[in-house]
DNA sequence: AACGCGTCCAACCGCTTCAGT
DNA sequence: CACTGAAGCGGTTGGACGCGT
């Protein structure tokens, strides 16, 4: 099993990203997909390694990352899992629609572990003054990842990689695709009353989406679900949605627990 | 104003797991 | 079954920032 080299060693940038290393992933993700991150920056153009551009857009650029801070029940709800799940990060993650395994691992350590240890000071005052930053910030990544949501969908992107871009969360993400992919043939079998309730769906944009292939009857064109995987994940009717296509898909059992 | 300190979080490192052959 | 390459994961780090003195 060989290691990759450094970025260094390569002779390849590392540290924080620039807008325009952003927008050149974001752009070519939008049209050709992740299918393998290893090759992905050479063909974009990029100075960074495969995995510096996994994480970057898995952590970051991803549409359906839900930004602003963490709500209430949000970090119990981290409390909670970490109670039976211990530091698996990305069990987590997957439970929480929106939010990355690093982002949670960061409010653990930072905020929830000094929750649960009233010995740590929670420096309460401090984090309420950095919210300031924070939320400046949070307004910066929005506004990337809105630049995300309105690039164009390519229409000619390859099969494999439609389906490596249906990232949701996580471990929800590996079993979305794992589906899609084992099932890609049968999802034109879909029932045309399932593809009615998507076409009818409240937000047109996805419909949209959904019937710029072409094919009849529909099919979805998946790096469209992921653009809307935030809304489609956010709620329990969204949780509905994926219930509902992945029952109709394929094997409803290896869905994952929620 | 300048400095030191604490906090936060994006990004990296290195190990493990997965998937293909 | 063994091997290999790629992706995933969790731990850790470093720099930016705000606050207190």
């Amino acid at each position: 099993m060989g290691r990759a080299p450094c970025c260094e060693k390569m002779g390849l940038k590392k540290g924080p990203w620039s807008p325009e290393e952003d927008e050149i992933l974001i752009n070519f993700i939008n049209l050709y997909g992740h299918g393998n991150w290893r090759a992905l920056p050479k063909q974009a153009g990029l100075l960074r390694c495969g995995k510096s551009c996994r994480l970057r857009w898995t952590n970051y650029l991803r549409p359906d990352i839900k930004r602003g801070h963490f709500t209430r029940e949000e970090e119990d709800t981290i409390v909670n899992l970490h109670e039976t799940l211990g530091n698996r990060w990305s069990a987590i993650a997957a439970r929480l629609p929106g939010r990355t395994d690093n982002e949670i691992k960061n409010v653990w350590h930072t905020h929830l572990k000094k929750r649960l240890n009233p010995n740590h000071d929670s420096n309460d005052n401090k984090r309420q003054s950095k919210t300031k930053v924070d939320s400046s910030k949070d307004l910066k990544k929005e506004q990337v990842q809105q630049q995300a949501m309105k690039m164009p969908v390519s229409p000619s992107e390859s099969r494999s990689s439609e389906v490596s871009t249906v990232t949701i969360s996580q471990n929800n993400a590996k079993v979305c695709t794992t589906k899609v992919e084992t099932h890609e043939d049968h999802v034109s079998e879909i029932d045309e009353i399932f593809w009615s309730e998507v076409l009818s769906a409240d937000n047109s944009n996805m419909a949209d989406d959904f019937q710029a292939v072409g094919s009849d009857p529909p099919l979805p064109k998946l790096e469209a679900v992921n653009g809307y995987g935030s809304n489609l994940y956010d709620t329990d009717t969204n949780m509905d949605f994926w219930y509902n296509l992945f029952a109709r898909v394929g094997d409803f059992s290896e869905l994952p627990e929620i």
